[in-house]
DNA sequence: AAGAGATTTAATCAGGTGATTAAAATTATT
DNA sequence: AATAATTTTAATCACCTGATTAAATCTCTT
């Protein structure tokens, strides 16, 4: 029986199965990717995938751990700091994700996929950081404009899921909005690039005139 | 070789088997469905299923044309109305979209994430009904105002992302936002209907801001 | 009761897929 | 060069899954 490599030393090699693996995982979903497909996009072969990560789904929870991670503490890293306001926030927020999802485009399609086909198993995963909402420092600052009638008292889990919509919907979307609109992969991008600014102007409005 | 079934004498069992299979394939997605899934769904058996469909992806095609067609076809009922103003339109477009999301919640999530995984098939289902965009009667309504000055010069595109954003996303995050708020399914309901109001307003407030 | 059509049963098949293994080959380390 | 670690090869397993088939059973109509 073999050890266990060490991973320090093959960080790159194991790096580069968890890379394919990404690639795939997010491109096809769990169910329709085989480990032969990751093996092949990691130019390694199939035996050593499992060597090193025992099976399919025990790679992709490291895989998908690692992506909400890197989501939640890059949202928490925004939304609690004391040094920028709200609309900073929310304009930190917009520009942060855009930029990202330009990058991982079918991101977002697949987490959620992933967690509506799965809720159960991932909601374990989606527990470990678990802040009280009291204590996130933007729900502060917006129940003190609220209280000072500076900000209107609309439920503000509609302005967040309107800030997130108007955010991720159109790369969830991107497919089925290129196909009818006949726009290239480009243009989208520059949409999008002109989105970071447009959409803390709408939010804005639609918060003043409430 | 038996012959196939006079389909319209047994339009119930085979309106059972595809009922079975549209929740199914709508809740895991294909690669995640088994053919087995479906016959135990339907209270049918498996050989059944086979004999009325021939085979997993023959149902698939049909299931998801069909909801392509509905969805495509309700649309354009809207936007292609010439009775009714641009702000109407957008109104009822809102409030339809929300009515039928409340009854199938996941339709949207399945969609996109079958187009994103097989762009090129789909492609073909998506032009059966391609409309030409200068014949949509909203178009032309949209540019008539803007010409007119009485609506601002905005890429139409983004109002169109924002309004398909703000009604559909909140329903394919849903259980992320479930999880991470820890809100009902019922208080999740009340939410979106709150919306149907809502998102005209917010739609205008953009609109006369920009 | 007879007969036609609908559905089930049960068995089977071929191919795909996740996973494991031992030995060989390659690469890196000393 | 010798040794240790890494990766490949190739074969194999057990299981799953889509699909087919023939015969048996059931259901309904007439």
């Amino acid at each position: 029986m073999k050890i266990q490599p060490e991973i320090e030393l093959n960080a790159t090699t194991e790096e580069k199965i968890k890379e394919a693996a990404r690639r795939v995982f997010t491109s096809k979903g769990y169910a329709a990717t085989r480990t032969r497909d990751i093996a092949e996009e990691s130019g390694y072969n199939l035996a050593l995938i499992n060597y090193y990560f025992r099976s399919k789904e025990k790679l992709f929870d490291i895989i998908m751990l690692e992506h909400l991670q890197l989501f939640i503490h890059s949202v928490m890293g925004i939304v609690n700091d004391p040094e920028t306001s709200v609309h900073e926030k929310i304009e930190l927020l917009i520009s942060h994700y855009i930029d990202m999802l330009i990058k991982n485009p079918d991101l977002p399609l697949f987490v959620l996929s992933e967690i509506n086909a799965n809720p159960v198993k991932l909601a374990a995963k989606l527990g470990f950081g678990h802040v009280e909402r009291g204590n996130i420092y933007l729900v502060k600052q917006w129940k003190e404009l609220t209280a000072a009638k500076i900000l209107p008292n609309v439920n503000p889990l509609h302005i967040l899921m309107n800030v997130l919509s108007m955010t991720i919907f159109p790369f969830v979307a991107s497919p089925l909005l290129r196909n009818r609109t006949g726009i290239s992969q480009e243009e989208f991008n520059k949409l999008m690039l002109e989105r970071k600014k447009l959409i803390p102007v709408w939010i804005n409005a639609m918060i003043t005139t409430s």
